[in-house]
RNA sequence: CGGGGAGUAGCGCAGCCUGGUAGCGCAUCUGCUUUGGGAGCAGAGGGUCGCAGGUUCGAAUCCUGUCUCCCCGACCA
């Protein structure tokens, strides 16, 4: 993609309304604006992001065996008003009538209408067990939504729903979704840690929170420093993980013996990206829901619920990898691989080099935004920084001249002057 | 929802107290000079001062109402 042809409106002051590294950074570089409290707009380059962020999730929830399905954001209150949970959800649902004055309400969440859909078609234990899930905007009208996309009112969830006959199924489920979302995370090129979390009035015994870790988080975290030693590869990484020490500070306050050594406590900043519940037969049960088990009986299968917020993780990766000059994408999520600064627009060797390099990315599959626009080098270098490209590929008429390209890694700052052959190859790597 | 603050050009802000028809920096446009870390000079364009009432000869400024946004707290992916 050419500069010139996308829409990156850089900004070099941050906007007043944004307070957090993350906010400022996500407007300042031109992926995002706000259009009403707590809810965005994704501009070219953020929308690139975020799709990126949500592949990498669906792809883990495939591999975890999930079928994917897309519910609507709109429901109809009925719905609720069966589970019971239409006059509990109070004013965080947002609620409206349609033109023949049906009541009805923009999602925050499926459960419900997962189940009916599920449960109305499935009569038999061997319909069990399955795991749903899909990517979908939610709304819930927050008190105060803050943070940029890290708390908006609109935001972008995948929701994951498991059904199962019995007890160890459901733990079998659960413990799939704790590997992917392992996964999930370290494909993200983030750190996470899994905190066991109170479960509260969704009942149920076994809940975890996964939260990211950052020196801006919201949340303080105490967890045994042997959990950083516990690969993701190792077969027993869920059920070794799960016995490892992890609370949330105000949990933490309240164990009265941590079994983790003072010397092994580490207390850490996180945010929260990621929660899981098992929550057994709340809604099968409430709303009626059983199937036919092996012996002859009903029996209301054991749900559980998994959620990612995938338009938060969005935020929570650039709080955790930024410098002062701006935001510093992982790899796997970063919204082209290679930028290209053209020192010398309109120069002749410094266009056709740009426009080689450029082809050359292009065809070999490596995603390459090209910085065409009649701008100094200064002001490209600050916008290449600040959009945060692992990696830039810097023509200017001295190199052009001697046959060479510098290549700059945004990560370490690492430059070196390279044939125009060699820096194709390292930044393809 | 309680407490606090703010709405003036695309962004950041001043002007308001002490009414007289709007200004600064950045950005934008034109020209010239520049060109390896957000260029210099000269010129130019752009604002119903959130909205609605009211007071006044006259309101960005004073009064009333209203809408929106932000921050702190309690709750959440």
């Amino acid at each position: 993609m050419r500069m010139t042809q996308t829409f990156v409106p850089v900004l070099k002051e941050s906007p007043a309304d944004a307070e957090i590294i993350s906010h400022k950074l996500a407007l300042r570089a031109g992926l995002i604006r706000q259009t009403a409290a707590g809810i965005y707009a994704w501009l070219p380059l953020g929308f690139r992001v975020l799709k990126k962020i949500e592949a990498i999730v669906r792809r883990e929830q495939d591999r975890a065996g999930g079928a994917e399905l897309l519910m609507p954001t709109v429901q109809s209150a009925d719905l609720w008003q069966r589970s019971g949970r239409y006059d509990a959800y109070g004013p965080e649902m947002l609620r409206f009538e349609d033109r023949h004055g049906r009541n009805m309400l923009y999602g925050p969440t499926n459960e419900e209408m997962l189940t009916e859909l599920f449960m109305s078609a499935a009569a038999s234990y061997r319909d069990l067990p399955k795991m749903f899930y899909h990517i979908q905007w939610k709304f819930r009208d927050e008190r105060r939504p803050r943070f940029g996309v890290m708390r908006g009112r609109e935001f972008l969830m995948k929701d994951a729903y498991s059904f199962d006959v019995d007890e160890e199924g459901l733990r079998r489920s659960y413990d799939s979704q704790f590997e992917a979302y392992l996964r999930t995370f370290a494909a993200l090129g983030l750190k996470a840690v899994p905190v066991r979390a109170p479960t509260g009035p969704i009942g149920g015994d076994l809940s975890h929170e996964f939260h990211v870790l950052a020196d801006t988080g919201e949340s303080a975290i105490y967890y045994d420093a042997a959990l950083e030693d516990i690969s993701i590869d190792d077969p027993e990484a869920v059920a070794k993980l799960s016995a490892t020490y992890a609370m949330e500070e105000e949990e933490h306050e309240k164990v009265a013996d941590c079994p983790v050594p003072a010397d092994r406590l580490l207390k850490r900043r996180g945010i929260e990206v990621g929660h899981i519940f098992a929550f057994g037969s709340k809604y099968t049960n409430g709303m009626g829901y059983s199937v036919q088990g092996r012996d002859g009986e009903q029996v209301h299968p054991l749900m559980g619920s998994y959620g990612i917020g995938v338009s938060r993780l969005f935020g929570a990766i650039i709080e955790a990898c930024h410098d002062e000059a701006g935001i510093v994408w992982p790899r796997q999520v970063a919204p082209y691989q290679v930028g290209i600064i053209n020192l010398r627009q309109g120069d002749e060797a410094c266009d056709a080099a740009c426009e080689q390099l450029y082809g050359q990315l292009t065809d070999a599959g490596v995603e390459a935004l090209y910085d065409d626009r009649n701008d100094r080098g200064g002001a490209k270098f600050a916008t290449m920084d600040l959009i945060g490209l692992p990696w830039q590929l810097i023509v200017g008429p001295k190199g052009v001249s001697a046959g060479t390209i510098e290549v700059k890694n945004r990560a370490t700052g690492e430059r070196a002057d390279l044939s125009p052959e060699d820096a194709l190859a390292r930044v393809a790597a």
